[in-house]
DNA sequence: TATTGATGATACCAAACGGTATCATATGGA
DNA sequence: TCCATATGATACCGTTTGGTATCATCAATA
């Protein structure tokens, strides 16, 4: 199986977290993603190099700058694991599925 | 909303992943934890701190025995935070709702 | 009550982590 | 070509982390 650990390494720290949501929305150079933070760009670049080795994301040279974006899939077999302990919840499986279609809507 | 850093710090560390698991099958005190990993009582005692710190267990007291046990829906913030990239996966919610149901299975 | 056994707490250590500062590299445009 | 600019790489630093060793506490029981 994949292994886990580089992405649950990733997805521990906050400032990652908020750099994932952003990609999320647009795909973005590394000065772009640390105009948001109150860092160097020296440091959000670690910040998406450790993003980059859990596969959360990718990044493409565009000329003299790069390009970051989400790599979505690779979220994927972090949710699966967690998924493991739905099991677990009180809330019935129809819950989840009811989430996961509201959810879904969004993309209609 | 609720705070997720120590539920994704505890889960960042694949000791305290393997922990979860074994609690997803048993009850277990801290010597029995501890027994099922080359490492002193007291390392393992420490991930047991951040476990819960991060809310995914609890334990209680019994006699002179503590005994540590899942707290399931702790996960299920987590999961949900995941859930949100579920809108750039390819795979169709019908994946989903398929391996929700599978998953589902091992409860029946 | 005295002892044993399971746990809790603390001090300590090396390594990893998050961050800064600084220098090197390379591309686009005047 | 030459320069400004976006990025890459590296050394360094304080803090946190994962681990050990050790001592304290407390409940069960002979």
């Amino acid at each position: 199986m994949t292994d886990l650990q580089p992405a649950f390494r990733a997805l521990a720290d906050p400032t990652r977290r908020e750099i994932l949501m952003m990609l999320g929305d647009d795909d973005l150079t590394v000065a772009e993603v640390a105009g948001h933070f109150d860092m160097t760009r020296a440091a959000v670049k670690k910040h998406l190099t450790v993003l980059e080795d859990g596969a959360l994301i990718r990044s493409e040279a565009r000329g003299r700058e790069r390009v970051h974006y989400l790599k979505p899939e690779a979220i994927r077999p972090v949710f699966d694991w967690l998924n493991y302990f739905d099991r677990f919840w009180d809330t019935k499986l129809e819950d989840l599925k009811h989430a996961v279609e509201n959810t879904g809507k969004t993309n209609d």
